[in-house]
DNA sequence: CTGTTAGCGCTTTCAA
DNA sequence: TTGAAAGCGCTAACAG
């Protein structure tokens, strides 16, 4: 039979009480009657039952989320894997709410980081942005005691507890080692469409995508980036205008979002070849233009992985437990059309 | 506050025992009772509180996963992965028993299943061979009122309650498009290296390479299969000879295992040109050669989320609750030496 | 500083 | 056919 607190009380010669106190870490215990303890729990291999802990604690985790209000298909594929998350609530022991930001506000998300310090929940997480202040608005939640798990993008140099995300500069690479083996490594022109510079996913991305292509593809040259602002009208505009341009344009990356817009520009263009078109994040129009040969490839991050690892990682920050690393590492996952799920 | 069997026992109008008699479907109810106490349950919106329930019944799932004593590294690999599953038996209420069975011996697995029925574990995972009595022995297993789970490989026809695997076709599909891209569908040879004909897995990967192949890239012509049994030495020499006899080989596409043997013919071969490799499975070996650039993309599947989704998958069945799909969907990844993990 | 006792929400004898 | 009461493993008052 597995130890249980009894069986350490009776070992120890004490009484429940005091094992809990030392079990938790709790004041009031002589250091010899802790020691006495502390052997009992060892000698017996001692592990105790989380859920009979939650049980008698009646506990519930209780999350914040902080999500920007983007309007675009990954995002709103996001909150729904939240809202998802939140009507799991009653049978995972969450409380989970949603805090909405406007996009790409440091400002906004700083205050929503201070409300959520004022309500001391188990856990934060939000979608990073990449700016000194919220950087000091993470320190302030962390010296509050309370775990941090960044979404989508990260906050480096900042304290946060784990990252549920892919890495960009890996998925750059990934990008642009598949245009050059589908381009053939052959002389060729490629275009970049980015929502903003701004957002360091995004520069990463390119980033990556850049050196891939440096490194292996000489023959490839790299237009400076569109930055589309995620805005599909604005994509559809400024890659038309590209492939007029560059009628012998070979390949497209598009690594931020907006791809509806580049998809009906590529439907219309008037060009001898198709070019090959590398996109992120697996929407209905991105997945409909990979079955239809519009998109060659999509890499994506499954949001729904994203989020269950983001709860399950602050839980076991919660608790003080450590986390299955395999399991919360967050795919690039590459799209075919041969593969879609 | 959530509703308890309490709120129930208080507006039925009845104690805890009936209402549990209730909701866990036991005899000895009058049927007029039993409706005041369902009609409660349902105005109260009550949920059972599981941790609460297994807790009061001390209860521990226990699992048999069913591996073949294969020495193949994803074998080691899926093997480690349920010994990992094992060490974290206490804090997830399970506990799981290994059996061996000798690799491609229906026999031997039919017994295993006969085992395990006299067990009556809460559900059984094996990783399948398609044959008629294996069919029938899973028949047995389900009669006897225990889930099953196949593993890695599935046993269609069967009335097995979830497959935690890839889709094979897809994968074999998968690969020839990546083949036929990266070939840029230029007139080109290609060998394929099977472990055997005789497994379902290596048969429909054939199926799907050839399928996409056919389709999009009629420049492409597929050798004979190879058929290496999953073995090393056997698979080097057949690469090897393969590659004299066919010194323009522009492409290999490895669908089982024994790629070690495939790797060192390659590096040895002595051909204008290396030909586009494709292999399955992220082992040591693959990933070394994927990095050298002598492998050209892995397919890989994630053991370790097939161990693990198989167990959550059983625990729902177990309960008879419903299973998160998505959760459970076991991708076919695809590493490039820019995204491996 | 330490122990007693009453639960958390559910199940399970054992009586009635 | 129904109910009372004990208990799963742990925690949290409240006394001493």
């Amino acid at each position: 039979m597995k130890p249980t607190v009894h069986d350490i009380a009776k070992i120890a010669g004490v009484s429940l009480a005091t094992v809990d106190r030392v079990l938790n870490g709790r004041p009031g215990v002589r250091s010899i009657t802790r020691s006495k303890v502390e052997e009992a729990i060892a000698a017996l291999g001692y592990v105790r039952d989380l859920a009979a802990a939650n049980l008698a604690k009646s506990r519930t985790y209780s999350f914040v989320f902080i999500l920007p209000e983007n309007d675009n298909s990954f995002m709103i594929g996001l909150r729904e894997e939240v809202r998802g998350a939140i009507s799991r609530s009653s049978a995972e022991r969450t409380h989970i709410r949603i805090a909405d930001v406007p996009p790409f506000d440091p400002e906004a998300l700083v205050a929503a980081l201070e409300k959520a310090i004022a309500d001391k929940p188990a856990g934060v997480s939000f979608v990073a942005l990449d700016a000194p202040e919220v950087q000091a608005a993470a320190r302030r939640v962390t010296a509050a005691g309370i775990p941090i798990v960044t979404l989508v993008s990260d906050l480096p140099d900042s304290p946060r507890d784990h990252y549920a995300g892919i890495d960009n500069i890996a998925a750059g690479r990934t990008a642009g080692s598949l245009m050059g083996r589908f381009l053939s490594g052959r002389e060729a022109t490629v275009a970049v469409l980015a929502g903003s510079m701004l957002v360091r996913d995004h520069r990463e991305r390119l980033e990556g995508f850049s050196a891939a292509i440096g490194e292996a593809f000489p023959g490839i040259h790299i237009l400076p980036v569109l930055e589309g602002r995620d805005d599909p009208a604005l994509a559809e505009t400024m890659i038309s205008d590209a492939l007029r341009r560059h009628p012998d344009m070979a390949g497209i990356y598009s690594l931020g979002a907006g791809n509806r817009g580049l998809i009906r520009a590529i439907r219309k263009a008037d060009v001898p070849k198709r070019p090959v078109v590398i996109a992120h994040e697996l929407t209905v129009s991105t997945r409909a233009a990979l079955a239809d040969g519009i998109i060659d490839a999509v890499l994506n991050q499954d949001a729904g992985h994203e989020v269950r690892s983001a709860i399950r990682v602050l839980k076991a920050k919660a608790d003080g437990l450590p986390v299955l690393a395999a399991q919360e590492r967050i795919r690039i996952d590459i799209f075919l059309k041969d593969n879609l799920p």
